[in-house]
DNA sequence: GCGTTCATGTAACTGGTTACATGATTTG
DNA sequence: CAAATCATGTAACCAGTTACATGAACGC
């Protein structure tokens, strides 16, 4: 059992789905492929940790709609309160960054101001998110124990986060401007 | 060339250094294990992107110093300004918390207050990094193009990153107290 | 006609982890 | 006397990506 096997055997357990909806439920918070769900599904199968059955469909691909038994249960039960695997992050542009030094300081901006770029693109579809989630539940949210509110916290945690990386990249921009001055002393 | 062997390859060009000096480098801004820096760089040498040559020593083991090649040094100068590969996280914590309904309310309380501890502790270490950091420069770091820079504003980031998200914790765990409220609403 | 959504799967490959292997010196 | 630091490497394994494979329905 690996980080996503859990988050895929607690997806079914919100109720019975395919592989297809596992997926689109995790993309919004974690990158995942539909070669990697399906390879992991069977090996949930394989060691009994959820069912599937079939089911035919007209117009559209069969699909098979997983179902979880009682030994996955007790399986994500106890994963809840195991200590968590230490998360990784690969972020190319914190390598950069690093090595910012290597560049002159007007390039070492212009990289910075492409980043901004780059994180308002992400501010805007995490407020469109968002908007589409607040439809989906006609604009009232009052049950914590559904999806909708998981989706809901997540998608205000990463924009909170992106903006707080915008105002990073403006301060780091701020100290680039500047000559001869002491960054440690640099107000953030 | 992959994201990493980049950030090799620009540890290299800021100075002459072993694997061993990259690894240490690079570990509180990406994790990363002695057998891959050891391999990749033997691919970069394969690669004449880098040179090495075995330094002596006595009471210590012996060290193999890299050293940038020219088609090393304009490997890197281009990629600086290739977009990004896109970040990647994983995250079991996320995973958790986007199944957070599967939980009753002081079952998910008390997840995001362990988190909250598991987030101070980062702080913690943080502080004694950019400390540690602070002085190694004796308190005063006036040039951008070091390393320390570099070191230095990416700590920084972590670390209001890393408020920003014990903030978040608190207000999830708010959003948890309450019953029957409209949380779209709900400020944070 | 062309891209997207729905829907599932396998095979080959790459990137990264764990474990094995060695060994002197320093610090608590 | 044990653990950490310095220092390098290989082999087996696991996780994740890319590419191959199929195909109907629907909107632009």
């Amino acid at each position: 059992m690996n980080t996503l096997s859990y988050g895929i055997l607690g997806m079914i357990q919100t109720g019975p789905c395919s592989g297809y909806d596992i997926m689109n439920n995790l993309k919004p918070f974690r990158e995942v492929k539909h070669s990697q769900i399906y390879r992991l599904l069977s090996e949930l199968e394989n060691e009994a940790y959820v069912t599937s059955k079939l089911v035919e469909q007209s117009g559209r691909p069969n699909k098979k709609i997983y179902d979880i038994t009682e030994k996955g249960k007790k399986e994500i039960e106890e994963w809840f309160f195991k200590p968590n695997t230490p998360a990784t992050l690969r972020d190319e542009f914190v390598l950069k960054a690093y090595l910012i030094g290597l560049k002159n300081s007007e390039e070492a901006k212009e990289l910075f101001r492409k980043r901004i770029e780059h994180l308002r693109n992400k501010e805007r579809i995490c407020k469109e998110r968002l908007e589409v989630l607040q439809e989906s539940c006609e604009g009232v949210l009052t049950d914590f124990q559904s999806l909708a509110f998981g989706r809901y916290i997540l998608l205000r945690q990463v924009l909170h986060q992106t903006y707080g990386d915008i105002r990073w990249c403006e301060w780091v921009i701020d100290l680039l401007e500047k000559d001869n001055i002491n960054f440690l002393n640099y107000p953030f």
